[in-house]
DNA sequence: AAACTTAATCGCTATATTGCAATAAATAGA
DNA sequence: TCTATTTATTGCAATATAGCGATTAAGTTT
């Protein structure tokens, strides 16, 4: 499709479905891992690890940086990346909410 | 990018990232609300209710049902769509397992 | 300063996604 | 049967995304 009509739902439905947009790529989802288990939060450790080339990995980072999921600490030339524990919470409380909310009710038994 | 590399990563990690590609639209979440409030559950409802065009409506409903979210119930030459309950628990205990057993720890304070 | 290390950015190609109008398919009702 | 009604599919244009090589930027080390 191309361009996603964002205009015609609430912030907050569009800033959900950022959220799970990003965390919708399974580099993504190992590169957070990979942080989280504290195998490394160097760029490099990462490349090494996943097997994407440099640019590629270094992209998606800048993916997770922009919704806040990861924050990168430069030290040197090189550059600690770390999760960003509040909001993940904030974004898993979004998702509990939705599902919770809404989701258990069923209309064709 | 275009090409995902799927055959570097497992299979439930593909999963998982599929399940959240998939909510990462605003519209397909907007779906999965409509249906879940009962507001109504065949297409035209959601079509009205959202206010995109019926073949991209049916679209969204196609790649919801690909994922297992919703299922449809053919009655007349309408559809019930239902929100998938035990997928949807399924999906959120993936997301939840994923969260609580990776992401709290964090490698530079 | 020159060489090295590390990560970000640029430029490009290939593919996927979004959206819609038009059409097809399937059923219901007159 | 003919006509609505409802949803799915097809075909298309516009845009976004994934990936990578090459380059740039910024800091270290010698």
């Amino acid at each position: 499709m191309g361009v996603t009509r964002s205009d015609i739902y609430s912030e907050e439905l569009n800033e959900l479905a950022d959220m799970a947009k990003v965390l919708g790529h399974p580099a993504r989802i190992a590169i957070l891992q990979h942080v989280a288990r504290q195998e490394g939060c160097v760029c490099g450790s990462i490349v090494k690890s996943i097997g994407l080339a440099q640019a590629t990995i270094s992209q998606h980072l800048k993916e997770l940086k922009r919704v806040g999921l990861i924050k990168g600490k430069i030290s040197g030339t090189a550059v600690c990346y770390c999760i960003d524990a509040p909001q993940i919470r904030k974004c898993m409380g979004m998702i509990q909410d939705y599902f919770s909310k809404d989701i258990l009710s069923n209309c064709c038994k």
